[in-house]
RNA sequence: AUCGCAAGUCGUUCUAUCGCUGCCUUUCUGAUUUAUAGGAAGGGGGAGGAAAGUCCGGGCAACACAGAGCAUCCCACUUCCUAACAGGAAGGAUUCAUAGCAAUAUGAAGACAGCAAGUGCCACAGAAAAUUACAGCUUUGCAGAAAUGUUUAGUGAUGGUGAAAAUGUGAGGUAAGGGCUCACAGAGAUAGUUGGUAACAAUUAUCUCGGGUAAACCUUGGGAGUUGAAAGACCAAAUAAACCGAAGCUUUAAGAGUUGCUCGCUCAAUUUCGGAGGGUAGGUUGCUUGAGUUCGUUGGCGACAGCGAACCUAGAUAAAUGAUAGAAGCUCUGAAAAGAGUACAGAACCCGGCUUACAGACUUGCUUGUUAU
RNA sequence: UGUCCGAUGGUGUAAUUGGCAACACGUCUGUUUUUGGUACAGAAGAGUUUAGGUUCGAGACCUAAUCGGACAA
């Protein structure tokens, strides 16, 4: 149940333009959160992780943070998922923190942020 | 044994749970001639020595190309290696450091063609920074009894300033001086001989004495077509102002294209009809079997090359290679218990180099000091 | 992925062909004023992002690194 597959990202650069553009936002440290309903879809939920490049100069500490924050978010969407009814919700996360956090907050802030969102 | 330097090699491992990616096998669903799409289970793969910087050189691909000259950019001791290189190997000369009275030895370094082709520049100081004479010295004419004044010419030997001063010492010679002449020494050019594949070294003859700067313009010799995988190829949905052919009409010799420019070369434009199928968002491909890796052996001082055997070793695309927990190894602190640390850093078409970053470990060589014999 | 620029007092800019790093604003001190501002007078504050090299001598020339920015798609 808790996987994250290739169909849960969001790709393409028309849909994330759409989204940026036509989505609902707002800030929760250390993320900013975009996000908008669609029409059912296959999956349930659609994410995209964003890690500024102005923030982190090294590779290694963007990957870093994209996996951590991609493993707090799977093991945690099921939050999510029960409680959107015949729609799919698209989300874009923006980290916006300059420092390194650890995984166990990271996933903390996650559910802080989830909570939120509903 | 320890510390330091140089060169080279390596650059963490294991277990459990959950997860990602593409490959193979089996199976289910839809469809069914196949191809193929989605799901499930199992198997075995999944970042580097620098993947980095993008500083060089290639492969590969598309476009361009009758040709010539100029401009622009790059390279610069020699021979070799290489697909190629601004890379590497070996050698030569120069400079620097150390040792030495010296000869020389050892080590290091570098864009090491040319200022003796031309032009430019050389602050301050100094007479002068290079066809240039300020003082001084000597001298011609005139004036004067003389000192001297004025004038003609010579002089880089005197001035001690500067980063750099007209090759240095001695003798002759001269009005005074000067490579003006001679001896010795120094630096160089040309030609020859010997050794070396060559750079070059040694030597002989003749000639010269021309300050530095080419990381100043430049000259000489050699080289460079342009653009980069977001190149390019293919697929399907909706559709052009671009392309090709035919016909007709009007006006001009200028315009357009061809590499940055010149010569040269090629081409009229517009309207109507017909043909052909191009770009855009997406997908597939390009994409990983290659100047490949490992081992052995032969040749070579060496970089490297030949031969034989074995092996297949990431292929993502808003971008996988992970997360959590525990243990081990290594280093440091500490009497111990224990604690802290475990680097630099993430493929984006692929190779060969260079440069930069780096916890720690190992190997070889050298130096210093200590201990033992 | 590729190409091209820049870095100078606290801030913004100069520096002619390589020859004593300049100016404005700001800061500080003093005078004027009851006080502050204004005005006037004066002072401090850099060694040119870093490391090497060429040169007698580099802000400038060359090489490498660091940081910042622009452009193409």
């Amino acid at each position: 149940m808790k996987t994250f597959t290739k169909a849960e990202r969001l790709s393409g650069k028309v849909l994330i333009d759409t989204l940026i553009q036509k989505g609902k936002s707002f800030n929760c440290f250390p993320f900013r959160v975009v996000w908008l309903e669609i029409p059912e879809n296959k999956v349930k939920a659609q994410i995209v992780i964003s890690v500024p490049k102005r923030l982190f100069k090294k590779a290694t500490d963007r990957n870093r943070l994209k996996r951590l924050i991609r493993e707090g978010y799977r093991k945690n969407k099921d939050v999510l998922i029960e409680k959107t009814e015949n729609k799919t919700i698209q989300l874009l996360l923006i980290y916006t923190s300059k420092t390194m956090m650890k995984s166990k907050e990271v996933e903390d802030k996650i559910i802080l942020m989830l909570q939120q969102l509903l």
